[in-house]
RNA sequence: GCCCCGUUCGUCCAGCGGCCUAGGACGCCGGCCUUUCACGCCGGUAACACGGGUUCAAAUCCCGUACGGGGUACCA
């Protein structure tokens, strides 16, 4: 067998999404796994569309992603020339013609700037090929119109430039979207027309939303940029991009990079469309926080905790490092949501949400008396994590209920959270108090 | 409408004719641990779309139906 070539062949008409990374991770595990080459190639043919400053955005996803390649970029709009010659035979030949704006032909051998120019399609035949993912699939060329090779405004469409460039670069494997599948039998065409060995295709399923309708840029949160800002880790992200239509035998979903390269396989890819599961992802990325070294996590977390302009950047850093680090990285599922498990100790006031306040003072079984013993015995006692953990169950204790929730919500503001005694401590009696007492307060009026 | 593709727990995967009274993961529910919240651990819930074949034997092969999706642009 020859040397597998692949290639990702995004066009930058926006940002890199959760679908698009999806294929290229597929291709760059194929590469990968079969020590074959990984090319990048940017398929910007149509000028009006482009948006060449997403470019390098693009470049740096993948790269975020730990998604590297071996060729490229290379550009379709540099090839130009190529296409264009590629067209004019074409016409030369009869294979191809001149329309109008109307879809009128005209009659001319030659390329007529200004004028599109549509492939000739044959008839009475049927275009089949062997797909990598899906089986057999045939089309009956009389079902395929005569499409546009070539724009009015001088420029290949992505059908020819695709063929002709996958031919010229020797491509092997063109691993893409189920959404592009009605497209393979027009550029077989187009290959046979050049000669050329067509690739084998494999078309991926594809991503939908809970409406099982394709992912969509306008109304799907698919920006792979934004999971990054949220603070996804990159190996999280990948790991459960994997997962999408492809499974290993072992039953084993979370694992290193290169164990899922050693384990990849084209034929194992899935047929069916393959929903994105948020909740899943925060499962994979809370796990993949979590085995972090302590250190690189303080590395990785610090700047989200610092960029918040709800406190000051150099205060937070010396408790989060010393005390609560720990903590909180058994609890996020993203690095953004760091500070919201201890905000409480920063900001002057703390907000009780609705929900915490019903259920966790109003509900409580002596939510009042709790409070009430609790702000008493905090007055004089020694100010000291174990001595405050001791105090609060010994009012419990007294009235016979569980003390330490209408506490929790009256001090932090919610149900959950880290541990409760060593920050309360760092947060001060005079602020405790006052917490305790407003809660109180807001309680006895409810 | 026409063309193409698809259909295993709510979701993502395993299963590629007998090992399946269908396995794992997420979610959800319950329990343990914890003098708070989590983490962790244990257990439970839940699926082969339907109908015909083929076969000694079908979730696995074939056909049909239903349902879902994709395409049908001088986008890709």
């Amino acid at each position: 067998m020859t040397d597998v070539r692949c290639r990702f062949a995004p066009s930058p008409t926006g940002y890199l999404h959760v679908g698009s990374a999806r294929t290229a991770l597929f291709n760059w595990l194929f590469a990968r796994s079969t020590g074959g080459t990984f090319v990048l190639r940017i398929e910007d043919t149509d000028g009006d569309r482009n948006r060449p400053e997403l470019i390098e955005v693009i470049f740096d996803e993948l790269r975020w992603l730990g998604i590297d390649w071996d060729e490229g970029p290379f550009f379709q709009s540099e090839g130009r020339d190529r296409h264009r010659q590629v067209v004019s035979d074409l016409l030369a030949s009869g294979r191809a013609y001149h329309v109008d704006d109307d879809n009128e032909p005209i009659d001319s051998t030659e390329l007529i700037e200004g004028r599109a120019v549509r492939y000739r399609t044959p008839k009475g035949r049927s275009v089949a090929f062997d797909d990598a993912v899906r089986g057999e699939v045939s089309f009956a060329s009389d079902d395929l119109e005569d499409f546009v090779i070539w724009r009015s405004n001088g420029s290949p469409t992505f059908l020819l430039a695709n063929a002709v460039d996958d031919a010229d670069m020797g491509i092997t494997h063109a691993i893409r979207g189920e959404d592009l599948l009605n497209t393979t039998p027009k550029v077989q065409l187009l290959l046979e027309e050049l000669g050329a060995e067509p690739p084998i295709y494999g078309h991926l399923p594809l991503l939908v939303n809970e409406q099982r309708k394709k992912l969509s840029k306008r109304r799907d949160d698919v920006s792979i940029a934004d999971y990054r800002t949220r603070g996804y880790l990159p190996e999280a992200m990948v790991n459960y991009l994997a997962l999408l239509g492809w499974g290993p035998d072992d039953d084993v979903e979370i694992r290193p990079i290169d164990e899922i390269v050693s384990k990849f396989s084209l034929d194992r890819v899935n047929k069916a469309a393959a929903f994105f599961d948020l909740a899943k992802l925060d499962h994979f990325s809370n796990t993949y926080i979590q085995a972090l070294e302590p250190t690189d996590f303080v590395d990785q977390v610090l700047p989200y905790l610092q960029a918040d302009e709800r406190w000051d950047a150099e205060a937070v850093a010396v408790p989060f490092v010393g005390e609560f680090a720990g903590e909180v990285q058994q609890r996020i599922n993203t690095l953004s949501e760091a500070g919201d498990w201890y905000d409480w100790l920063f900001l002057d006031e703390v907000e009780i949400d609705e929900k915490s306040f019903t259920k966790g003072l109003v509900k409580a079984k002596s939510g009042l008396e709790v409070l009430d013993g609790v702000i008493s015995a905090f007055e004089d006692c020694e100010w000291d994590a174990d001595v405050l953990n001791q105090t609060v169950r010994a009012v419990g204790d007294d009235l016979g209920v569980r003390s330490a929730v209408p506490v929790r919500v009256a001090v932090t503001g919610r149900m959950g959270g880290i541990p409760l005694y060593e920050p309360l401590v760092r947060l001060g009696r005079d602020t405790a108090l006052q917490r305790l007492r407003a809660a109180r307060e807001r309680l006895a009026a409810a």
